[in-house]
RNA sequence: GCCGCCGUAGCUCAGGGGUAGAGCGCACCCUUGGUAAGGGUGAGGUCCAGAGUUCAAUUCUCUGCGGCGGCACCA
């Protein structure tokens, strides 16, 4: 006999070999009818599965958050048999679940349309009617490539020769139609439900490689029931709302157009934004203790040559002809800082020399990279290169982990992701420098107490690096502040310091970037707050409004003390119902709205409308501009009320 | 770069082999109205570009460019 523990601590025995189903039915009948699958000591298999030992098992019922996998598992198992139904002829290849829903990757002559994803929904929904039963058999190496040989499924053939020796080679029926599967799935396609939707196609590469032939891809979302899946739509549909891209149109920030694909055309009021950030940020670099510089935008295409860049990134940069000469628009800002460094002889006691630049960078992407402000060609960086001795390197690092994690926090990113990304195959440098730098950027994060994830292999050629990632309204990740260690680009380009023994050293860089592309995260700061930027933000921090034209002079002079007060203000004396003026630049979110009518003129008051406020407050004048004033501040400037007056002295 | 879809007024979009429409915005006029759209009149288009088919192309076909959704890429 076996000892069966429940997830409530009580336990029974039962004959080895007994399946999930009929422990659920010794339990009761109910739980029984609505089993769908169990997890055997903490992994999800199926029903029939026999339990030959000793465990801990749940039995899961289609409500379970557990399921929603095993849903979307075998929704896209559906999905495939309705596409082969409906085109006899396609080879299905790999279908698995995926955030919110699952796909299936087809290899199909003709593209599929957007008209076919209903017809196949309603294909789906005929099988999931139909509730064949899903039942798993093994079958033998030859076997399966013999079956899946005959009927053509070149890719599944390809799919069983993957499968490592020593494993089990598992086949799903669901009535006539089977796919080889690793599982588990539910007991038939009737669990499978009515709350799912078929949502886009797309081109996938085979296995992911793009030097294999292009699948067509059909990705699918499902859900439990239909109020989740109705609300997953909602929150898609709210979500593109957010859309950088379209809110920065409606906010009149800035511009695309087909001359300079991949290039911003700022607006005054994206402008004003940007310089907004690097104002903060510069005055959080020179605190944190460095200096600021400014590199050449084109240097002659030998330097590249000697960095290593021309070799591991010339494919990427823009380059001109002139004099006979080759010149490379930067790609990045480290080889002119090294430059930098170099002029002029530097000792040990320079070190750590943290070398800051605003600096726009040139990427040749790939058309099909680029996205809004996220993926451009032309940007501008928050980059920066510490040089410093070996000895520093924990110490600058921390440093540096430290400045990141307080100014995400002060835009309020608690979604902040940080991935660390060790060795790739390709490196140069040895592996003692490899485990040192690797330790130095785990003894960081471990120090700092914040989580991180492992990114095997994902390290630059030259060390390992922290990537700081935060994801936009519509899900998708974005790398934005980034620590890289550097042992190869001093060495390459020359660069070395006197140390204490007086004998010449190669100092080690770390390339470091806050915000990493201040477009990119300037597009990651309008989704997070939909448009609604906080006050030290917004492009137009207050809007007088007039009520009546009689209020004209006195909104002229209030508009002159907000700006006196350095509030960046924009005067409304528009012919229009004060209505009107609200909803108009409540829709350009604005953040606070003076409006002046014939009561404020006489009172020297202001009536105070803050965004998405209904209720307003009547000030006076010098009160109302004071309280803005002092909300306005960045978070780095803002002051306790305490020291105002000591800060203002000077007025 | 690859696969698919798309490109019509400043914006959002409709239309369709016989040289174009709506709403919003814009301009002007009336209206001075108390916190999310007052009324009227008017201007505004190389229908992305080039080639082809046709008596005729914004519409169909091809090529290019750009955008969107993925994939690949993101040093």
């Amino acid at each position: 006999m076996i000892t069966i523990t429940f997830p409530d601590g009580q336990s029974r025995s039962y004959q080895p070999g007994v399946s999930g189903a009929e422990i659920a039915a010794s339990l009761s009948k109910s739980l029984a009818k609505k089993a769908v699958a169990v997890k055997l000591n903490g992994t999800l298999q199926d029903l029939a599965d026999p339990i030959t030992a000793d465990a801990e098992l749940t039995i899961i019922t289609r409500d379970d958050p557990e399921a929603l996998e095993l849903i979307r598992h075998d929704a896209a198992h559906v999905m495939a048999e309705a596409v082969q139904n409906l085109w006899p002829g396609t080879q299905v290849t790999i279908g698995p679940v995926i955030e919110n829903g699952f796909y299936y990757d087809f290899d199909k002559k003709e593209p599929f349309t957007p008209e076919d994803l209903p017809k196949i929904e309603a294909e789906m929904r005929r099988i999931i009617k139909k509730n064949a039963p899903f039942t798993k058999e093994i079958w033998s190496r030859e076997q399966a490539k013999a079956h899946f040989k005959a009927i053509g499924e070149n890719y599944k053939v390809e799919l069983v020769d993957a499968i490592p020796e020593g494993e089990e080679i598992k086949i799903y029926r669901q009535g006539e139609w089977l796919d080889l599967c690793r599982g588990p799935h539910m007991t038939s396609t009737g669990k499978v439900g009515n709350a799912f939707k078929l949502m886009k196609i797309a081109g996938a590469y085979w296995r992911g490689d793009s030097r294999n032939p292009m699948l067509q891809r059909i990705y699918g979302t499902a859900w439990a029931s239909e109020a989740d899946l109705k609300a997953y739509l909602h929150r898609i549909e709210e979500a593109e709302k957010r859309d950088h891209r379209k809110l920065g149109r409606q906010m009149d920030l800035y511009h695309f157009q087909e001359e300079a694909p991949g290039a911003v055309f700022w607006h005054a009021k994206g402008w004003s934004l940007f310089t907004t950030l690097i104002d903060y940020m510069r005055r959080r670099q020179k605190e944190a203790g460095y200096i600021e510089v400014n590199s050449p935008d084109m240097l002659d295409k030998s330097l590249w040559e000697k960095s290593g860049h021309w070799e591991k990134f010339g494919e990427n940069m823009f380059t001109t002809e002139i004099d006979e000469k080759t010149y490379c628009c930067k790609p990045m800002n480290c080889p002119g800082h090294v430059q930098i460094f170099k002029h002029g002889l530097k000792s040990y006691r320079d070190l750590p020399l943290r070398i800051a630049e605003f600096g726009k960078v040139h990427r040749y992407e790939p058309s099909g990279a680029l996205h809004g402000l996220m993926r451009v060609r032309h940007f501008t960086q928050d980059d920066a290169h510490i040089f410093c001795t070996r000895e520093q390197i924990t110490d600058e690092c921390m440093k540096i982990n430290d400045l990141m994690m307080r100014i995400y926090g002060e835009f309020g990113f608690d979604d902040l992701r940080i991935k660390f990304s060790d060795r790739p195959e390709k490196r140069v440098g040895s592996d003692e420098i490899w485990d040192q730098a690797e330790q130095a950027l785990k003894e960081v994060l471990d120090a700092a107490g914040v989580k991180w994830e492992l990114n095997p292999g994902e390290g630059a050629f030259y060390g390992p690096k922290l990537e700081y990632v935060l994801r936009d309204a519509i899900g998708r990740d974005w790398q934005c502040g980034t620590l890289q260690l550097d042992f190869n680009l001093p060495g390459r380009l020359g660069a070395f310091f006197i140390g204490a023994d007086g004998e010449k050293h190669e100092p080690v860089m770390i390339h470091r970037a806050m915000f990493g592309s201040l477009e990119r995260f300037l597009g990651i700061l309008i989704e997070h707050y939909a448009g609604k930027l906080p006050l030290w933000l917004a492009p137009t921090q207050v809007v007088i409004a007039t009520i009546v034209s009689d209020a004209d002079a006195y909104a002229k002079r209030v508009f002159e003390a907000c700006q006196a007060a350095g509030l960046r203000a924009e005067i409304d004396l528009r012919n229009e119902k004060i209505n009107y003026k609200v909803r108009e630049h409540s829709e350009a979110k604005v953040p606070v709205m003076f409006v002046c009518g014939r009561r404020e003129a006489e009172q020297g008051t202001l009536s105070v409308r803050r965004l998405g406020e209904r209720q307003q407050q009547v000030m006076p004048l010098d009160e109302a501009i004071a309280e803005l004033e002092a909300q306005a501040q960045a978070p780095d400037t803002a002051v306790e009320d305490s020291d105002k007056d000591l800060v203002r002295a000077p007025a």
